[in-house]
DNA sequence: AATTCCGTCAACCGCATTACC
DNA sequence: GGGTAATGCGGTTGACGGAAT
C-alpha cells in the first residue's frame, strides 16, 4: 500500500501557513477547484504538500466554514452524537454544518470530555461511572445497563447497513434517472425503488423507547419502525419483532427500504452478532428491552447535568429535577436526536 | 516583570479505505 | 486479483496566548 511520501523528504513547508501562503492557496481553488490535491501545491506555487494544503482548505480556508463557540444546542448535538457514533468525528460533523471534524474533535477534547468527566460520567460509553447509582436501586439495573450498550451497538451497526444502502441507492438512483430519461414508462417502478431511501428514517427504535409509558407515542415510533409492515400495537412487540428475531427484523428493513439488500449487509459485524448470541436473543426478547427507568436516568444524567453546569456557568442555578422534569428531559433527549436525524442532510454518510 | 503552568487549536502523522491501472 | 496512488480519517503534537505564581 503506497503511502504519499513525507514532507520532510521532499523539502517542503511544514507548519503554520502564512497569510501569503492562504492567499494563493484560496486563489488557486477559486479559479480552478482543488482537483488532485497531490498537484495542487506545484499548480498553486506552495511549498506545501497536498495533504497540508487540502487540510489547510478544509479546516480553515473553505468559504462555508463557520468559526467561533460553539452554542449550547451544537454542544448538545455533539453530545448526543458521540454517544451513538463514537468517535467518528466526520460522521458527527456532518450534522454540524459548518463545522469541521477537526474542530469538533478540539471541542470535543478540551471541553466537553472534561465537562462529562467531571459530572462523573464516562465520555467514552457516555455511562456514569459509578454504576452502583445504578444498580443500588434495582438489582436488574446493571443488565439494563448491558442491554443499553447493546442497543446502541446494534443500531451503530444498523446505520452503517444503512450507509451503504444510501451510497447503493444513488447509484441505483444516478443509473435508474439516466434510464427513465430514455424509458419514461419505468418512471414509476424506480421512483419506487429509491423513494424510501432519502432522510432515512433511524433510530425508531430509540424513538420507540423514548416512548416507554407513552402508549400513543410508543404505538407511533412501532408504526415507524415496522414501516410498510404494518401496525403491531405495542411498543414492545414493535421491538420484538424487529430486533430479537433477526430474521424478521431484517424482512421489516427490506420493507422499510424497499433496496434490495443482503443479510451480511445488515449483520456483517461478528462481534456484534455474537454479542447478540450471547444474550439470549432467542429466548425471551424482553429481556433486552431497555427499562424506562434506566435510560431516564442515564439521560438525566447525561443532559440535565450537561445544561446544569451550563446554567450555573452563566450564574443560574442548576435544576436537577424531580419527577416531571426528569421525564421531560429524558424525552427531550431522544427526541433531539431523532430531530437530527430527521433532518440530516440528504448526503449524510450515517443518516 | 519574569517565569511557569495550562488550555486551546492548527497542523502533522500514519493507518485505513477507495480508486485506478 | 494485485499493486500503487490518492484521499479520508482519527489520534497526537507543539506553538501560542493568557492566567497564575
Amino acid at each position: 500500500m503506497g503511502r504519499s511520501p513525507c514532507c520532510d523528504k521532499l523539502g517542503l513547508k511544514k507548519g503554520p501557513w502564512t497569510p501569503e501562503e492562504d492567499q494563493k492557496l484560496l486563489a488557486y481553488i477559486e479559479e480552478h477547484g482543488h482537483g488532485s490535491w497531490r498537484a495542487l501545491p506545484i499548480k498553486a506555487g506552495l511549498q506545501r504538500c497536498g495533504k497540508s494544503c487540502r487540510l489547510r482548505w478544509t479546516n480553515y480556508l473553505r468559504p462555508d466554514i463557520k468559526r467561533g463557540k460553539f452554542s449550547l444546542q451544537e454542544e448538545q448535538t455533539i453530545i448526543q452524537l458521540h454517544a451513538l457514533l463514537g468517535n467518528r468525528w466526520s460522521a458527527i460533523a456532518t450534522h454540524l454544518p459548518k463545522r469541521t471534524d477537526n474542530e469538533i474533535k478540539n471541542y470535543w477534547n478540551t471541553h466537553l470530555k472534561k465537562r462529562l468527566a467531571k459530572m462523573g460520567i464516562d465520555p467514552v460509553t457516555h455511562k456514569p461511572k459509578n454504576d452502583s447509582v445504578l444498580t443500588s436501586t434495582d438489582g436488574g439495573q446493571s443488565k439494563n445497563a448491558a442491554n443499553l450498550s447493546h442497543m446502541a451497538q446494534w443500531e451503530s451497526a444498523r446505520l452503517e447497513a444503512e450507509a451503504r444502502l444510501v451510497r447503493q441507492s444513488k447509484l441505483i438512483s444516478t443509473f435508474s434517472n439516466s434510464f427513465q430519461a430514455q424509458k419514461p414508462e419505468f418512471a414509476t417502478t424506480s421512483s419506487t425503488i429509491h423513494k424510501p431511501v432519502g432522510p432515512a428514517r433511524c433510530l425508531d427504535v430509540l424513538k420507540s423507547w423514548n416512548g416507554w409509558g407513552d402508549a400513543t407515542e410508543a404505538a407511533n415510533a412501532s408504526v415507524s419502525v415496522v414501516g410498510i409492515g404494518g401496525d403491531l400495537g405495542s411498543p414492545t412487540s414493535t421491538l420484538s419483532s424487529s430486533v430479537c428475531d433477526g430474521g424478521t427484523m431484517k424482512e421489516d428493513w427490506k420493507q422499510q427500504l424497499q433496496v434490495p439488500f443482503s443479510t451480511e449487509d445488515l449483520l456483517d459485524t461478528s462481534s456484534f452478532q455474537s454479542t447478540w448470541a450471547t444474550e439470549s436473543v432467542t429466548g425471551n426478547c424482553s429481556e433486552h428491552v431497555p427499562s424506562g427507568n434506566f435510560v431516564e436516568k442515564f439521560t438525566d444524567l447525561l443532559l440535565s447535568n450537561s445544561s446544569a453546569g451550563r446554567r450555573s456557568e452563566d450564574g443560574g442555578e442548576s435544576d436537577n429535577g424531580g419527577g416531571s422534569d426528569y421525564y421531560e428531559n429524558n424525552k427531550n433527549y431522544w427526541d433531539n436526536i431523532l430531530n437530527l436525524v430527521n433532518s440530516s442532510p440528504p448526503d449524510s454518510p450515517i443518516f
